[in-house]
RNA sequence: CGGGGCGUAGCGCAGCCUGGUAGCGCGCUUGCUUUGGGAGCAAGAUGUCGGGUGUUCAAAUCACCCCGCCCCGACCA
């Protein structure tokens, strides 16, 4: 393509409102424009890495066996109430009417119509399994969008379905898709993870977000430094400490001190001259209206997640002060273990503390050497807390680290949640009818251009590793006026053409300053500098992106060069 | 939904407090010079000052209402 031909728009200013690296990128580097909050319009050279992206998702999920399909975005209401979802769903779904006052939405997910297709359609366990999948436009009305389009309203997303007749072979979908994102992310340059995340009432660890490590990111994961594992803040495990004995001997005796308005676990440790480890919180939670207490020690947080999936609860809150009193008899800040009138859970740090701090449930006191079993009971101890970094990692001997990441995927196993709502159900070898098992596996399109963003830029522009670079090349003379030097550098981008590396010939009348910061700017690869001095000895420059490397080269072998350069780099990203 | 901020040329912003000819930088057009990291000089073009109502002799500027955008939080997965 010639540069004075292309619609490519690029800025020096960083737009007002652009908050994130990718963001200011990708509106500087003529990418992407704004239309309205969470909506974006492609430029050609924007749409030419969502459709690398799309190519490189396209190969994988087609090598893993899901086949493409294209589903419809406006959606019936019908489908939806048949879920459950029109209710549930909320103001994330854009709910619209049509002439005749029919109800329908704009599709967030596509739940709802490949159910609906594949119970018309697939009546036999000979059909199963099948994985459909499409790549299409998103909408979700999000009540902030942020960060361009890493977190949008209108998005491009691709989002496959696997139906399958049994358990195994639902975990047989499941593990395929796995292995098909590892492959994504891999050949798209990415330094990612996958983490294992909440899969909330579905149970099991069938859900693994996969996350592109980057500062900006939204959500923080931890690891393991030394073997795979990871998870998200929520579903991070922590194991049972195996010091859980608090050691024998005769504990001193219980004691209650006054300790007026002294309410939080600063306040407590400062007042007390204790540290926060030897302080219990106990903390009332209204489990779908019945009280639970929860002790945790001091210093760590109570995750919540965690003890709703414990207590099995549909709804969990911090319990209010009514519901406070009713179970400890004090105002807030003063629960303890000693008395409570509720069921007590706790969490593994509570194992192994002797000679506990605790609120004695009343007003303007707490209790000393307060000792398990001695002074109090607890029905169960289990895995609550918010894990740390240094934690020990739940499968090894590791230690856990936190970093930033960018959820680009997300694979799910559904099971039957919509397959029995919405009956799509088929016959098995014994004439018998069962609900098929599914899963659904999301990538955000646009959001991985944005991470991979995220991931390579510097203080000239985005760096695009070469599977997703919008273009391999771009040959650059340095003044298009010199005759020789245009020739030779026409003659480059021809062959370069010929041979179906996707180039740039930079043939504006510009100097060459204002086209070396464009072209680094939009952060191709590789550049092809055609200047009279070294053309006058028969040699061009290759410039790597990357590295700022400086290569000079016959002008006979560039090309040969450049297409091995190109050969190799998206031979290592497979 | 709560709190805060912003809206003036394509982009980035000043002007508003204290009402009186709408400005600056970049970009754009033309000419000359220049030509290896966002050139110089000169001459130009470009605005419903987000919209409406009000106050006033006079509103970008003051008041009220509306709209849009951004940030923080809440919510959501």
């Amino acid at each position: 393509m010639l540069y004075s031909e292309m619609h490519l728009p690029t800025g020096r200013e960083v737009p007002s409102d652009a908050e994130v690296v990718s963001n200011q990128l990708m509106i500087r580097a003529g990418m992407i424009r704004k239309l309205t909050s969470g909506i974006y319009s492609y430029l050609p050279l924007g749409y030419r890495v969502i459709r690398k992206v799309e190519q490189i998702v396209r190969e994988e999920m087609n090598k893993a066996g899901a086949q493409e399909v294209h589903l419809p975005m406006v959606q019936p209401a019908e489908l939806w109430q048949e879920s459950g979802r029109w209710n549930y769903y909320g103001k994330e779904l854009l709910r619209f009417r049509d002439r005749n006052d029919r109800d329908y939405c704009l599709g967030p997910t596509h739940e709802e119509v490949i159910t609906d297709l594949v119970r018309h359609d697939i009546k036999t366990y000979r059909q199963l399994p099948k994985n459909l999948y499409q790549i299409q436009t998103k909408f979700r009305d999000e009540v902030r969008p942020r960060f361009g389009v890493m977190r949008c309203r209108e998005f491009g997303m691709k989002d496959a379905y696997s139906f399958d007749a049994d358990e195994a072979g639902a975990e047989k979908s499941y593990e395929k898709m796995f292995a098909a994102y590892n492959n994504i992310f891999r050949r798209c340059g990415l330094k990612f993870r996958p983490v294992e995340a909440d899969s909330g009432s579905i149970g099991g660890s069938f859900s693994h977000e996969f996350m592109v490590l980057a500062e900006s990111g939204e959500d923080a994961i931890a690891f393991c430094e030394k073997c795979d594992y990871a998870a998200n803040l929520e579903k991070a495990e922590i194991a049972r400490p195996e010091k859980t004995e608090p050691g024998d001997g005769d504990r001193p005796a219980l004691e209650s001190v006054e300790t007026p308005n002294v309410r939080t676990i600063d306040e407590v440790s400062a007042f007390l001259n204790v540290s926060p480890q030897q302080i219990v919180k106990t903390l009332i939670f209204n489990a779908d209206g019945r009280a639970c207490a929860v002790l945790i020690r001091g210093d760590h947080e109570v995750n919540e997640i965690k003890v709703k999936n414990f207590l099995g609860a549909a709804e969990l809150e911090l319990a209010d002060d009514e519901m406070i009193f009713k179970a400890t008899g004090a105002p807030r800040g003063f629960a303890g273990p000693v008395g409570v009138k509720v069921r007590v859970i706790a969490d593994y740090s509570i194992l192994g503390l002797a000679d506990m701090v605790t609120g004695a449930n009343r007003e303007n006191h707490h209790l000393k050497n307060v000792n398990l079993g001695r002074d109090f009971a607890v029905e169960a101890f289990a895995d609550l807390r918010v894990v740390q970094p240094g934690d020990a990692c739940p499968r090894c001997a590791g230690e856990i680290k936190f970093a930033r990441g960018i959820e680009v995927g997300h694979v799910f196993k559904l099971g039957t949640k919509y397959s029995k709502a919405m009956k799509a159900v088929y016959l098995d070898r014994d004439g018998r009818e069962k609900t098929m098992i599914m899963g659904c596996y999301g990538i955000g399109i646009g959001r991985t251009a944005a991470a991979c963003i995220e991931q390579n830029f510097d203080q000239n522009g985005i760096i695009w590793p070469m599977p997703l670079a919008p273009y391999a090349v771009i040959v650059t003379p340095v003044n298009i006026n010199e005759t020789e030097v245009m020739k030779a550098a026409r003659e480059i981008y021809d062959e370069l053409l010929a041979a179906g590396v996707e180039v740039i010939l930079d043939d504006r009348d510009e100097r060459a300053g204002v086209k070396f910061k464009d072209a680094d700017l939009i952060g191709i690869p590789l550049r092809i500098v055609v200047g009279s001095k070294n053309l006058a000895q028969g040699r061009v420059e290759l410039k790597i992106r990357k590295t700022g490397e400086n290569r000079l080269y016959a002008t006979s072998d560039i090309c040969e060069e450049v297409r091995a350069i190109i050969a190799a780099e998206l031979k290592t990203a497979v």
